[in-house]
DNA sequence: GCGTCGCCTCGAAACGATTCGAGGCGCCGG
DNA sequence: CCGGCGCCTCGAATCGTTTCGAGGCGACGC
């Protein structure tokens, strides 16, 4: 039922009465060919029913697979619900595919496994030109390790610079640091911080200081030290992940504690959000009882008419400048880090301490 | 820099003193060899910095990528915002993964020009040994023509059925009859649908028989079709997308009209996420004023407490029954279609109609 | 009329692996 | 001591394309 093997260019070629090379040009069109003879060539083909020149020859010929794996986060249905990993997916698939590169899914944790040193058998043996890992690398990845191991270059998105690695960051710290000092100058001054996870380890809670020597991620500790640059927080939470539902359950607890901050920083806006809501479920007033700070900028429709007082990333942008490295480590360029720059955005989250609030402590 | 060309079996064999065939099975293991043989090769290969076969003379010697290419909806970015594609995709991945197949994303529609007959390049050049049609196809898809046209085998997810091509497909018409019909019995004569979009041109606003009767994608018309099976709407708001922002935009007008409808049926969870929001905006009482319900049973946090009344699709099954789909396929099985059921989910946006609301119309 | 220049076309050599059948060698049994 | 049987190893063919240099042939200019 499948029909006989699929007509290859030699076939097409002896039929049209050329050589192979010459059918290969009519198809490729990188040299000369009369006219005359590339219709013959095409007839041919459409005769036989020949589609176009098998691209696994092509990639044989040309070493080159055109594509690109990227490594998202840890699971792929997590990472996906994050829209800040959507656009900047968006921005990359868009950029590599303008140059004829596609985009290879890899998820970051093969079974539901963390801290295991086993990575997804995809990166060991798909063919691909350049691995992308767009949420940074840990001390001591295994998913780089692996890439690297298989001679794979690697594009770094927000991590520990690799050496020969180019990479893609953010001015994070400094963003935080500044929408923390937005709280500050308001009068905040116990304020507490809900935190991106420290590592892959999916704990949650409130941190001692221990538990913050042991950060294994890039965008996390530059934002847990841009608090500190502002403010020594009450209290730092750790979510699991960043999703709305992990910092709702953190604020709920944050707020629900005895000496209840005046001010919460989250390091996402999902989790700022989230944050939001747990004040409203527990009758607070947002920024009258306490305000809320998130980062990334995202645009939260559910929020409504609520604009939450954030940092904003360039998201897309940030996808763009990936596929801009990626390109550039395929046409032979040295390796550079881009630094993105970002910007604070006052919304209606974030207001004045209340009186009563330092009355009650 | 780059160092001099990547070792090749070749050079390894010849290191190791023996033949490339002997070399390979060193790798593959498909075949007898001693283990000192064995050792002795990789040993060479260690010495060499030879990481393992290359992934492109495999896939030309066997004739496979094991890459699918799958096609999401229109665009990349605007369908990851949306849980239903994510929770799919997630399934699909990991099905494919445990049998060694990697995904190669596909954006649907190429720029932002939708209606047009342009597929994404990819679509033409990559390496694919199947393609995977996420949501549906029309009917005159440029996208299937385009994997027909390259000999690419497909599989389709909720789309018209394709001679060939397995398909998994949902039982929405029923599950749509069944929450409506729900409406009714509470009492329900005015309802108003929010609708998914009927075809690409990304119309939204209310529409007319005329309108329709243009209806190109199956899950959009099997609902529609659904919700007539138990009434018939007093109007049909079509959206651009599947997204709570068109859901709120829609509800809002649909409840500041004059004769205000008791119940909204949305095709979508995210689009009934936002009429409630929008009902809230308006200061009207879910289920109170006006009752709520949805489709596709996803986990809104966001809403909480609030539990949407909607039909629970099984999401993840889907993507692994597409992924099912894909290895039966690349096995030679025969096609088949795959039903999957979907069960009524009762939550507390849905209860009987006001009284005064019959007296204000 | 002959030389030279160009335009096309062709053959052959990669690209890097897998697979299949043939065959060598050692060991065991008769 | 010889025949036969296994276990390994090897050589060669194959997958489908691109690319490079060579060469043929016609035309134009001197």
């Amino acid at each position: 039922m499948a029909g006989p093997a699929r007509p290859t260019l030699a076939r097409v070629a002896e039929r049209a009465g050329v050589s192979v090379s010459t059918a290969s040009l009519a198809f490729s069109g990188a040299g000369p060919i009369s006219p005359e003879t590339r219709d013959r060539v095409l007839r041919a083909a459409d005769e036989l029913g020949y589609t176009g020149p098998n691209p696994l020859g092509r990639q044989l010929r040309s070493g080159r697979s055109g594509i690109v794996g990227v490594v998202i986060g840890d699971q792929l249905k997590r990472s996906f619900r994050d829209p800040v990993a959507v656009q900047v997916l968006d921005g990359l698939v868009s950029t590599l595919g303008a140059h004829g590169l596609g985009v290879l899914l890899i998820p970051g944790i093969p079974g539901h496994d963390p801290a295991s040193r086993v990575v997804d058998p995809l990166i060991e043996t798909a063919a691909m030109d350049v691995g992308v890992l767009v949420w940074g690398v840990g001390r001591q990845d295994p998913t780089l390790d692996a890439f690297q191991r298989r001679g794979v270059p690697v594009v770094i998105g927000e991590g520990r610079l690799v050496p020969g690695a180019p990479a893609v960051t953010l001015d994070d710290r400094v963003g935080t640091a500044q929408v923390v000092q937005h709280l500050v100058d308001l009068g905040h001054e116990r304020v507490a911080e809900i935190s991106l996870p420290l590592d892959s380890s999916g704990a949650q809670g409130p941190v001692d200081a221990a538990r913050l020597a042991q950060v294994d991620r890039t965008p996390t500790a530059n934002r847990l030290a841009g608090v500190r640059d502002a403010v020594d927080p009450v209290v730092t939470w750790e979510t699991e992940a960043s999703l709305v539902e992990h910092g709702k359950t953190a604020a709920l607890a944050l707020l629900s504690a005895p000496d209840r901050p005046t001010a919460i920083v989250a390091h996402s806006d999902l989790l700022a959000g989230g944050a939001v809501l747990a004040a409203h479920e527990l009758g607070l007033d947002v920024p009258g009882d306490v305000s809320v700070a998130g980062f990334d900028g995202l645009d939260l429709p559910w929020l409504a008419p609520t604009v939450l007082t954030t940092v904003r990333q360039p998201l897309a942008e940030k996808g763009e400048r990936l596929g801009e490295a990626v390109i550039g480590l395929l046409a032979g360029e040295a390796p550079e880090e881009v630094r993105l720059p970002v910007e604070l955005s006052v919304g209606t989250t974030t207001g004045p301490p209340a009186r009563q609030s330092r009355t009650t402590a």
